[in-house]
RNA sequence: GGAGACGUCGCAUAGUCCGGUCGAGUGCACCACCCUGCUAAGGUGGAGACCCCUUUAUUGGGGUCCGAGGGUUCAAAUCCCUCCGUCUCCGCCA
C-alpha cells in the first residue's frame, strides 16, 4: 500500500500517478475521504475510552455500596464505547480497502501508458541469423529428445512438459550458472516453499487484479501455489524489523513455479514458452529506500551479464506504467530475440516496489535515529525454464544440434554441443 | 490421526485457578551516567511496537498491543468460543 502520509499530504502526486497508470483518479478523493473518516472516528473513540479507563478506576476504588449505582452509570458508557469501537473497525477497513487499491507511485521517468507504451533502454548483440531454415525450440527439443510435450501432457494435461536427458542437464546447468552469479554478489541461497497461507499471498499482491492467475487447493487446506519465490522470498521478513546497518539483505530464491494461464487461451500454445509449471531463480532485496534505485540497477545487471554468458542478444524495456503490477514503481524487462518467432520474448523482469510491498507485509529497518520505517523491496529473474527456448534457437546449428555457450560448458561436464 | 501441555512488551520467566491493586513484576541482554581502574564487578536511571491529536524539535497528551479474531462484563493477560502455532507421548507413514 501506499504511504498513507503521501495521500495526505500531496494527493496530487498520488492522482498524478492514477493518471498514468490509467487507473481511476476519482478513487483517489475517496482514500482521501476514508482517511479523514477513519481518524474522525479513532479521535471519538479514544476520547471515550480514556473517559471509560478513568471511570473505571473510581468503580474499582468505590466502597461497595456506592459501587451499584456507579456501575449502573458506566454501563450508559460502556454503550458509546463498544459503538466508537465499531465506528473505528468498519472506517479502517474502508480505508484499508480504498486506498490498497491504489496502485504504487511510479518513480519518475516510468512512462505513461499501457501494455505497448514501453521505451526502450538499449539493445544488446543482433539477432541470430542463420543459412538455413531454423527450427524451432520444441522440434530441436524433441530432435535432441531434450523435451518431451506429448507426455508432459499425458500426464497432466495442455502446457505440461518433461525435461528430459540433455535438456533436464541444461536447465539445471543455467540455474546453476545463476546460482554462482548470485553468490558472487552476496545473495544468499534460498530454497522456498510454494504452498503459502493466503495473508502472504494477499499481502505480496497476488491476490489482486491476477488471482485468477493462482491455483489455490481447496481440499480443506487454505493453500496457494505460488507463481514465483517473490511470494515466499517477501514474506521471508514479514513483520519483522530488519538490521540493514551492515547492508541490504539479498536472497537468490530457487523454486517451481506455478501458473494457470487462465486468459490465455491459444496464446503460445507450442513448446514451453508459456506453461503452468516451470523453475525459476529470483533475486530478492530488502534495502532502505534511498538504495532502491541503484538497486534496481544492480539487479538488472546481474540479469544482462546472464543473458549475456547465454549469448543471447536481447533487449531492455522500461515498462510502461500501466503495466506495472500494483506493487512495483518500476520494471525493466529483459527480452530476448527468439530467432523463430522473429521478436523478443521477456526472459526476465526486475521490479522496483520500494517501501509499498514491504508496508502491507509490515517489514521495517532501524534508520540512523533508531526510529522504524518500511523497508524497500526489490525482485529480478536471475534464470528461468523458459531461458531454454532462446538458448536452444539461438544456439542450433544445421544438423539439429546445438552449440552451449561457453560459460554453460563447465555445468554441463564440459559438453560443448548438444547433440542426440 | 488420538491424548495432553503451552503461546506474556529482544531472550527467559512471574501473573491466569479466586476478573479491578498487572496499561504488566523479575532475570539476562541493551543504552546513559556514576564509581572503580584494568581483560571484571558494583551503583543509579532509562529503555518496546503501533495509531490519533499536538508540535514539526527524537515536544507534550491520549489510545491500542499479554499468539490472532470474536464473546461475556461497568471492567479481561486473567472467564468462554474459533483459528494459528509450539512442545510431549501414542498411532500411522516415510
Amino acid at each position: 500500500m501506499i504511504d498513507p502520509q503521501l495521500l495526505r499530504e500531496n494527493p496530487d502526486a498520488v492522482r498524478r500517478s492514477q493518471e498514468l497508470r490509467g487507473a481511476s483518479v476519482a478513487l483517489v478523493d475517496d482514500a482521501v475521504a476514508a482517511d479523514a473518516e477513519r481518524r474522525a472516528r479513532i479521535g471519538e473513540f479514544e476520547s471515550l475510552r480514556a473517559e471509560q479507563n478513568a471511570f473505571g478506576k473510581t468503580v474499582a476504588a468505590a466502597p461497595k455500596e456506592e459501587k451499584a449505582a456507579l456501575v449502573a452509570q458506566a454501563q450508559e458508557l460502556a454503550a458509546k464505547v463498544k459503538a466508537a469501537q465499531q465506528a473505528v473497525t468498519d472506517a479502517e477497513d474502508a480505508f484499508s480497502r480504498i486506498v490498497g487499491a491504489l496502485g504504487n507511485v511510479p518513480i519518475d521517468g516510468v512512462p505513461a501508458g499501457g501494455e505497448d507504451d514501453w521505451v526502450l533502454v538499449r539493445e544488446h548483440g543482433s539477432p541470430a541469423s542463420f543459412d538455413f531454415e531454423p527450427r524451432d525450440h520444441a522440434e530441436i527439443g524433441e530432435l535432441l529428445d531434450a523435451i518431451d510435450i506429448a507426455r508432459g501432457v499425458k500426464v497432466s494435461g495442455s502446457r505440461f512438459y518433461f525435461l528430459k536427458g540433455l535438456g533436464a542437464r541444461l536447465e539445471l546447468a543455467l540455474m546453476n550458472l545463476g546460482l554462482d552469479t548470485a553468490l558472487q554478489h552476496g545473495f544468499t541461497p534460498l530454497i522456498t516453499p510454494t504452498l503459502v497461507r493466503p495473508e502472504i499471498m494477499s499481502g505480496t499482491g497476488f491476490l489482486g487484479e491476477h488471482a485468477d492467475e493462482v491455483y489455490h487447493l481447496d481440499k480443506g487446506d487454505d493453500l496457494y501455489l505460488t507463481g514465483t519465490s517473490e511470494v515466499a522470498l517477501a514474506g521471508y521478513h514479514s513483520d519483522e524489523i530488519l538490521d540493514l546497518s551492515d547492508g541490504p539483505l539479498r536472497y537468490a530464491g530457487w523454486s517451481t513455479c506455478y501458473r494457470r494461464e487462465a486468459g490465455s487461451a491459444g496464446k503460445d500454445n507450442r513448446g514451453i514458452l508459456r506453461v503452468h509449471q516451470f523453475n525459476k531463480l529470483e533475486m530478492f532485496s530488502y534495502v532502505g529506500p534511498s538504495d532502491a534505485e541503484a538497486e534496481h540497477e544492480r539487479l538488472l545487471s546481474f540479469q544482462e551479464a546472464m543473458l549475456q554468458a547465454c549469448g543471447l542478444s536481447y533487449r531492455v524495456i522500461d515498462v510502461a506504467a500501466g503495466d506495472l503490477g500494483s506493487s512495483a514503481a518500476r520494471k525493466f524487462d529483459v527480452e530476448a530475440w527468439v530467432p523463430t518467432q522473429g521478436t523478443y520474448r521477456e526472459l526476465t523482469s526486475t521490479s522496483n516496489c520500494t517501501t509499498y510491498q514491504a508496508r502491507r507485509l509490515d517489514i521495517r529497518y532501524r534508520t540512523e535515529s533508531g526510529k522504524t520505517a518500511p523497508v524497500a523491496t526489490l525482485n529480478g529473474t536471475l534464470a528461468t525454464t523458459r531461458w531454454l527456448v532462446a538458448i536452444l534457437e539461438t544456439h542450433q546449428q544445421a544438423d539439429g544440434s546445438v552449440v552451449v555457450p561457453d560459460a554453460l560448458r563447465p555445468y554441463l561436464g564440459g559438453l560443448e554441443v548438444l547433440a542426440r
